[in-house]
DNA sequence: CCAAAAGTGTTTGATTTACACCCATGG
DNA sequence: CCATGGGTGTAAATCAAACACTTTTGG
C-alpha cells in the first residue's frame, strides 16, 4: 500500500484521504469611495505575507459553514453579510507547501462597516484597496492574487444581471448610494438621471418613505431590497461598456 | 492526536489529510434534437445507480487534468472536447457512503458524435436525455442529480452572453444548426430570419466560403467560429425570454 | 412546378442616451 | 440667494420583434 496515497477513509476502505480541505474568503466592501478587501498577516508558512482570511474545514464541517466560521474567527462581522457564493475551486499541486492543500474559495459582500478594523485581534485582519494589490501581481501568499481577481471579476459580472450592488449598501441606501458602488466597481461614471430612472423602474427596490440629506443638497428618498425581490433580473439591469 | 483528523501530510506537519479529492463531470451534447448527458453505470457504492463519470484525483494532478484524465478512462472522446470549465465544487458531510469526499465538478461541452455510443468499455458510458432526469429527481447517484441540475443551468446561462452555443457544433456548420442549439437548450422558438441577421452581424463568425444543403432547401452558408474571437460577448448575443 | 429552407427588407414599437429643466434642502 | 445634488420631461438614436418577400436548392 503506497504511502503516498495517504490513509484508508476507514479500516479497510477503498478510498484514501490524501489531502487536505481549506475555504478562503474574498470579502469585499466599499469604503472612502474605492473597492476594499479585508485581508489578513499570515503567521505560518509565508509569515508576514497578506493573505485573505480562510483556514482548514473540520471534520463533518460543511464548506460554506467553514467559510462563514473563519470569518468570524478571524474578524467579527458575520451580522453584515449580505451575499455569501462559492466562487472557485484551486488545487494546483503545490500551491501550498505544506502538501496537498485544495481550497475551496467563498465571495462575499459587506457594506462599509462603523468600525474601522474588524477584528482587532492577534492575526489583525485589515482592509486593503484592491486595486494597488491588482496592479502587483505577487503581493498576497499562496495564489491569492489569482483568488482575489477572480472574485471581483465575479464581482464585476453580477452587478450586470443580479441585486448585488445593494449587498454594498447600509439597510437603508438612496439611488446616488447605490449608483456610486456601481461607479467604483466598475470604474466608469453613469448618468444620475437615467440611473434613477431606470433602477426606481425595476421591482426591486421598496421605498421606506424616509429621506435623507446626508448625502447634500435636496432631500433623498430611501429605498430598501425589496424582500421578494429574485436576485437575479431579466432584463438585466445595466449594462457595463466593454 | 486525534484519529479523526486524519494522517500528518508529512512527519511532524501541522497539517492532516482528511479528505478525498475527486472530479465529476457533466458532459453534455446534442443529438436527435434534445440535450444529453453522458453517464455511466456505478459499479462500488450505489452499484447498478446512473452517475456522471468522474473519479479520484491522483496526488500531484491538477484538478483539471483529473477531469480530462476520467473522461478519456471511461469514454473515449477527448478530441471532441469544444469547452471545459470548473463548474462548482461539492462537499456535503455525507454525500458519500464511503469518507470524506469533496468533488470538483467540470462542465464539458462536445459537438454530437458519430458513434452512437463513446467509450463501449466495461463500464457503460451513454448518452441520456437530460429532461427525463431532471424531471425525476433520485435518478442519479450521490447528489448528481444536483450537479447535473446546476451543469445545465450554467450552460444555458452562458449561451446568452458568450459563444459556448458553437461548442454543441461541429467545425463547420450553418446559421440554422445554431439556432437548434439555442432552441434546444432554452426551449424556445427563435425567429430564424432575426436569428440569421443578429448571428452573422457579430465578429465571433467567420463565413468559410463553402455551403451545405444537408438541411434541405436552399444551401446554407458554413461558419466556424473566428480563433481570435473573445469568448464573452458584449452586448449579449441573444436575450433568453422570462 | 412545388416544397423547403436561406436570406433580405421594412415597419413598428421599445429601450437607451443625452441633456434641458425644475425641485428641495443647507449654509 | 446660491450651491448642491435629487428628480422629471423629452427628443433623437439605437435596438428588437414581427413579418412580407425574394432566392436557391432537391424532388
Amino acid at each position: 500500500m503506497p504511502s503516498d496515497l495517504g490513509t484508508p477513509a476507514q479500516p479497510g476502505s477503498r478510498i484514501w484521504y490524501n489531502c487536505a480541505l481549506a475555504v478562503d474568503i474574498v470579502l469585499l466592501t466599499i469604503r472612502h469611495d474605492q473597492l476594499y478587501v479585508l485581508l489578513i498577516n499570515r503567521s505560518a508558512p509565508q509569515a508576514g505575507q497578506l493573505a485573505l482570511p480562510g483556514g482548514f474545514v473540520l471534520p463533518d464541517e460543511d464548506l460554506q459553514d467553514a467559510a462563514l466560521r473563519e470569518l468570524g474567527d478571524e474578524t467579527s462581522l458575520q451580522v453584515a453579510i449580505r451575499h455569501l457564493e462559492q466562487l472557485k475551486t484551486y488545487g494546483r499541486p503545490g500551491r501550498d507547501p505544506r502538501g496537498r492543500v485544495i481550497s475551496v474559495a467563498y465571495l462575499v459582500i459587506t457594506p462599509d462597516l462603523p468600525e474601522p478594523r474588524p477584528g482587532t485581534d492577534a492575526i489583525g485582519a485589515r482592509w486593503h484597496p484592491v486595486p494597488q494589490l491588482l496592479d502587483r501581481p505577487g503581493s498576497l501568499a499562496f495564489d491569492h492574487d489569482t483568488i482575489l481577481a477572480d472574485g471581483v471579476e465575479r464581482a464585476r459580472a453580477k452587478l450586470e444581471y443580479t441585486t448585488l450592488a445593494a449587498a454594498f449598501c447600509q439597510d437603508d441606501f438612496t439611488v446616488a448610494e447605490l449608483r456610486r458602488i456601481y461607479e467604483i466597481v466598475w470604474a466608469t461614471r453613469l448618468d444620475p438621471r437615467n440611473f434613477h430612472r431606470k433602477l426606481t423602474s425595476t421591482d426591486f427596490l421598496e421605498p421606506t418613505g424616509q429621506t435623507t440629506t446626508r448625502d447634500g443638497g435636496r432631500p433623498a428618498a430611501l429605498y430598501r431590497v425589496r424582500e421578494d425581490a429574485a436576485g437575479i433580473m431579466n432584463p438585466p439591469l445595466l449594462r457595463k461598456a466593454d
